[in-house]
DNA sequence: CGTCTTTGACCAGCGC
DNA sequence: GCGCTGGTCAAAGACG
């Protein structure tokens, strides 16, 4: 199992294709653009981005030992502690997150943020929440509320830095981002209005 | 009334 | 088989 994280942005192209990093200085995301369009681009051509309502502080492509594969591989750094203070705990861990089959991707957001849901322009539907082991705040599941889509994500603020909050993505959305199609639903009359002429 | 959140119960996989 | 843990289900309630 490997896990990806990059600093500077220039090493982003450099080690992983769809590893970027956000900073609070880098330009407006485009309205256009949603974050699995973010991390499925090319990033020698997109800039990174600033996401509204938070300052991205890294955004972890999570990869299993089948380069094939992205898939649910999330090590924490409180797991990394549990670690060191636990080998044989570690090892049940590591089994656990070893047994997770290779699913849809799965990407890993970390945002300083007082809000632990972001808005990335979808809707969401809580399906569950559970305290997690050595975390002193749940976390938090939810689904894609669109019919046809399966996109889940897991929302968690660390406890060993309460400012940063960590969202994984896992899957890709089959359909286009509702805040944009409201935001483009009145230019689109416009021009079927115009296109009769 | 439809949509969403809350929360306890349930399940699966693993080590012992 | 039992306990631990993470993920999901589903009933009940809240809210606009």
């Amino acid at each position: 199992m490997e896990k990806q994280e990059i600093t500077p942005p220039e090493a982003a192209a450099a080690i992983h294709p769809t590893s970027y990093l956000f900073t609070p200085q880098t330009p407006q995301m485009p309205s256009d653009m949603d974050w699995a369009t973010l991390f499925l681009s090319d990033p020698e051509q997109a800039p990174p981005y600033e996401i509204p309502n938070a300052s991205v502080t890294s955004v972890t492509t999570l990869i299993s030992e089948d380069q094939n594969n992205v898939s649910n591989c999330v090590v924490h750094e409180d797991d990394k502690k549990e670690e060191e203070e636990d080998r044989n705990k570690d090892k049940r861990r590591a089994s656990r997150i070893s047994r997770r089959k290779a699913g849809p991707p799965r990407v890993e957001f970390q945002t300083k943020s007082s809000e632990d849901l972001l808005d990335d322009g979808y809707r969401w539907r809580k399906y569950g929440q559970k305290s997690v082991k050595n975390s002193i705040f749940p976390r938090s599941y939810y689904r894609c509320t669109h019919h046809t889509c399966n996109v889940k994500k897991q929302v968690q603020r660390l406890s060993k830095d309460t400012s940063i909050v960590v969202t994984t993505y896992e899957g890709i959305h089959n359909h286009p981002c509702e805040q944009i199609m409201e935001t483009l639903s009145p230019l689109l009359k416009q021009m079927q209005f115009l296109a009769r002429f």
